[in-house]
DNA sequence: TGTACATCAGTGAACGCGCGTTCACTGATGTAC
DNA sequence: TGTACATCAGTGAACGCGCGTTCACTGATGTAC
């Protein structure tokens, strides 16, 4: 039973976006084809008809949902400085998982997986990262342009890095202290970078 | 032929510490019962005898390694304070992997796996991160107590994050500014934390 | 426009493989007398 | 101190299971005439 290439078509980034949502939440390695397939309401066999391996999904999964991130990023962006910087902020008060967010970000949700992956996949990861950098350096609004990279790159590590203990720590209360602590330091870095834009 | 009591200690032990090795190198789901088992000199119908699971070994490879970075840390400590932080520095100058190393450290190596651990290996994580806050209070020189613990806790955030970035990022140049970028900004924090002493 | 046929998305059984775990067995160790 | 026996660390075959991948098959789609 051919489909027609809409289908095909539609089919295909079912499978991906579904896949996005699977490694995020449980993880790759721990992530089958056949459940993804399931999840997509296909079975298994028809997975070799879009993609010649797992390992391609994984990549293509990687570079989508970074898209996805830097896309948000953008739209918060569109809103003003304001809107964009309480965007970033926003993911260390709640630790989202949601598609879109840092959370939901493979960097974070799968980061010590990715550093062990494929150079495909590793390819898109950096490549979004990169990505993402030159967004916030766009519309962060950091007053010394020759700064505002490393600027960026640190608040987005010290996210990343709280992020990911945060996740890790089974005490509430630590746990949340990992990412108010973090998100308190960030928010008085980003009020000096701008007033230096005043002065 | 069963062993000396002595033998079965020192074998148990073994099996940890190549368990450690084996996590932090490959990851914990790639890394297979008999592929530690066999490191360790032994076959893997042994396993049983030492541990009840493989996950009661990913909880103990994970207590035993945050112990290891939390000596590691407090030995640098005995040298004063400037060796303490230069050892915490270091960290984000080479990414290293060693034993004792943040960068060996579980949290880093196997970040997003440990998230998703049983609650053994989760309580073991976040015990050893507590552990590692309070040497970090006690040895980091700080010069204002209250605000002591959440300086010891962004500069953990920042330097896992940007250790785990560097890592899956494979543009060797972009890879070393995230770890150079985030070095140079805590350095910043750290020399004003410490001029607050003086004052 | 209608017909014949090649294409190919999706199915579901099957493949080899490695996983975590179990088990009967071996033989040196530790213990009870 | 010497002997008899229970213990149990380690071996290696075997277990069921789920994995990624392959394949013969189906039948609707797209194409060539």
């Amino acid at each position: 039973m051919k489909k027609s290439k809409m289908e095909t078509a539609e089919t295909r980034k079912r499978i991906v976006e579904v896949a996005i949502r699977a490694f995020r939440d449980h993880g790759i390695r721990a992530t089958g084809i056949a459940e993804i397939m399931s999840a997509a309401g296909l079975t298994h066999g028809g997975f070799y008809r879009h993609f010649a391996s797992k390992d391609q999904l994984v990549a293509e999964a990687c570079a989508v949902s970074m898209e996805m991130v830097i896309h948000s990023a953008e739209a918060a962006a569109e809103e003003g400085q304001e809107a964009f910087l309480r965007h970033i902020e926003t993911f260390l008060s709640g630790g989202e998982f949601r598609e879109g967010c840092l959370g939901g970000s493979p960097l974070v949700a799968t980061g010590s997986e990715l550093a062990r992956a494929d150079s495909e996949t590793r390819r898109a990861a950096s490549q979004g990262f990169s990505e993402l950098i030159d967004v916030m350096i766009r519309k962060g609004g950091f007053a010394d342009t020759a700064t505002a990279k490393g600027e960026a790159i640190f608040i987005l590590s010290a996210t990343m890095g709280a992020m990911n203990l945060s996740r890790i720590i089974d005490d509430p209360t630590l746990s949340e202290l990992v990412l108010n602590e973090t998100r308190k330091r960030l928010a008085g870095l980003r009020a000096k970078a701008r007033q230096g834009a005043l002065a």
